[in-house]
DNA sequence: CCATAATATCCACATAATAGACAATATAGG
DNA sequence: CCTATATTGTCTATTATGTGGATATTATGG
């Protein structure tokens, strides 16, 4: 494959929030659930620019939504994930296992 | 974590399979390595440009070989794993891994 | 209306990924 | 010896990803 077929580091995990949270989850609340899950607090902007990234890939799709009860603040973009985006997740997961088949990390001799 | 914390994409995949190949890998045989692995074709620069990279940053460490008794070309640089390098295997594999607890990719609705 | 909360967007820059051409060096074989 | 060739690393340029901070937008409460 060339150059950009591969979910980057910070792609995967987007995705893979994005996935977990389920179809409507938005920016703001998929930073706050990386925050939640993995002891990293991204910033916003770095989250949006994935996201649009991924959506330019085709791995997730997004469109905006209406304003709900709360306080306020700009509408908010939904996203939720492609079947293209589950693939990419699935060859990223598998080529990890491979090169892990038979390791284990807690058990290395250094 | 700050920027340049965690491993790439590449990295990841690069030092991985500098512990599965164990002391000694070098840029052709990681390549190669690789490309059995995980049917894909890096080109040797991105290898030795990612392995260059792990070396600054203290996951893995070098020395230069003697010459072996096969047909020729530059003195090999061999590598190993530091316990730097396996830690950063260890949190990028437990970030991955929490964000999936609960998740089946091969049972997504999309 | 105004203050404030919640959100997205824009912008600039740092780091990582990648390919391809090139250089170096060892051995084999005449 | 000398040359062809195999094997490997090095250099360079370019694009893709990752990052944070500042700013804009919009809703509600008072």
């Amino acid at each position: 494959m060339a150059k950009g077929e591969y979910l980057g580091e910070f792609e995967h995990v987007v995705l893979l929030t994005v996935l977990r949270l389920g179809d409507g989850a938005y920016g703001a609340m998929v930073r706050a659930e990386i925050e939640r899950v993995t002891d990293r607090s991204p910033a916003i902007g770095a989250v949006h620019a994935t996201l649009e990234r991924l959506e330019r890939k085709g791995l997730v799709s997004s469109w905006i939504g209406k304003p709900t009860a709360e306080r306020g603040g700009k509408a908010k973009r939904h996203f939720k994930i492609e079947a293209d985006g589950v693939s990419a997740l699935k060859t990223a997961q598998k080529t990890l296992q491979r090169l892990q088949a038979g390791l284990s990390l807690w058990n290395v001799a250094v």
